[in-house]
DNA sequence: TATAATAGTTAGTATTACCTAACAAAGTAA
DNA sequence: TTACTTTGTTAGGTAATACTAACTATTATA
């Protein structure tokens, strides 16, 4: 059984271990890092590592990077499915607010039940993108693709349809809410 | 803040101290009882009963009965509802069966969102029973009443409508849908 | 390359929520 | 009312998840 708290620490790793939304190829993730992005200490996640390794989910050597194993990745991308799903659903179901949805499916993300998620993915229509333009991985774990350009490429005059937000922090999507910038 | 287990144990008070579901007054709880029904040890329980009425939520003196305070039973009856409400939207909107969705409130019961439940409620066009049949309370705690009496006190060849289930076993809940019988 | 800075680890502590074992109080029944 | 049973409490222990402080290894830089 994996705790909600090693299921946060898994979703962390995934998240940086790619190295931006949508690009291809893996970086490695070092203690300090994963620290400052869970908002702990080195010495928790240090502690934390020996349990996802025992458990088979990471492979760490000491003073080494970390990279998870395939069983890790899959149980993660299992987090992130439900995640985006749950956004998915505060968003055109419930009218959420673009801003508010994080941290709801943050909580949601962790209810235990295959058929929930199921169902909650047939009810939204098996949506592939998130309402932040995030892709949302297939109960198998594979993750759709499409090709975009950041936004900094597009030429002046040109026009262009936004599909996705890296920046997912209340002040940027506010910023892009009084800009009249939405997704898709 | 008040903990998941603390938000168990506050739910187990209310169930406990109401001697049947729709009756009307208050029965004493003991420590074991609350134990037995946790299934936890008395000791766990004892050390728990200390933090909430350190927090308020109960009244306890060493070898006396618990009883909820106004804010331990405001609170235990928010986890209720919105356990109700989850079961309501398992049921009605994901087309759960009537013998899974208590497990899934029992998780989603604990998610952290005051919009999130009166979305729900309102999605749910603000039922006042669930699947059981047993009542939700609104959000300012309020219980909606109706009158019943035990099926057992109905007399041959008497027609009836069954409005609520008290045990929600899925053993019991199985061998109604056996029997064809169902809420409301 | 020597040294300073950064990254990673270990040891020891706290809290929550659980346990067992031992004991004390309250309730019941002979 | 004494003795038995049930109920409640205390003491001490464990696992998970966090912390600080002190230390070691690795990397970067002068």
């Amino acid at each position: 059984m994996i705790s909600l708290t090693e299921e946060n620490y898994l979703k962390a790793l995934i998240y940086l271990s790619s190295l931006a939304p949508g690009i291809e190829g893996k970086k490695d993730v070092g203690t300090s890092e994963l620290a400052s992005y869970l908002k702990l200490k080195s010495s928790t996640v240090n502690e934390m590592l020996k349990r996802l390794k025992e458990k088979n989910l990471i492979n760490h050597e000491k003073y080494k990077k970390i990279t998870l194993t395939h069983s890790g990745e899959r149980n993660g991308l299992k987090i992130i499915r439900k995640h985006r799903l749950w956004e998915t659903f505060l968003f055109t179901k419930l009218d959420f607010d673009w801003v508010e949805i994080h941290e709801v499916a943050e909580q949601l993300e962790h209810i235990k039940s295959e058929k929930l998620v199921e169902k909650i993915d047939r009810l939204l229509g098996y949506p592939n993108f998130d309402p932040h333009g995030d892709p949302i991985p297939d109960k198998h774990g594979k993750i759709p693709q499409r090709i975009t350009k950041s936004l900094s490429a597009v030429n002046k005059g040109e026009t262009c349809v936004v599909l996705a937000v890296s920046d997912t922090s209340k002040d940027f999507l506010n910023y892009l809410e009084d800009l009249a910038i939405s997704i898709k």
